[in-house]
DNA sequence: TACATGACTATCC
DNA sequence: GGGATAGCCATGT
């Protein structure tokens, strides 16, 4: 376990139900610029069913991957279940389902 | 130490 | 909007 995961695990576990997020996000709330790094660190994802990888999407509105059971087709199960439409592959209404972490130098 | 890799993103057509 | 290419940076070998 690197700190870098450590880090990206927390901030999913912050993803409402429902709701999805990019790496892109992440990376920028960790104040990082890898966000390769956060994607590998997400796919490592030893704690399955108790972190929500499956709500982190890349920003072209895609499904993106995962490394879990089923692959694609079951990340897209699970955001069916809490809510997110999938079609195609694609988010539908994706940016509405988006969901920005908090930066606190980022408010006002 | 150096090189290769990866659940991506931005840019260019 | 979408395919191809380059940049990105922490991890692992």
């Amino acid at each position: 376990m690197t700190p870098f995961q450590e880090e990206v695990y927390k901030a999913l576990e912050k993803i409402p139900k429902g709701s999805v997020t990019t790496y892109g996000a992440i990376a920028k709330y960790l104040n990082t610029k890898a966000i390769r790094v956060v994607g590998t660190a997400v796919g490592k994802n030893p704690n399955a069913p108790q972190i929500p990888c499956h709500r982190v999407v890349p920003s072209s509105g895609k499904i993106g991957n995962y490394s879990g059971e089923g692959g694609v087709e079951t990340k897209i199960r699970l955001l069916e279940e809490e809510g997110v439409e999938v079609k195609d592959g694609k988010i539908v209404n994706y940016q509405q389902h988006l969901f920005v972490f908090e930066s606190q130098d980022d408010v006002l």
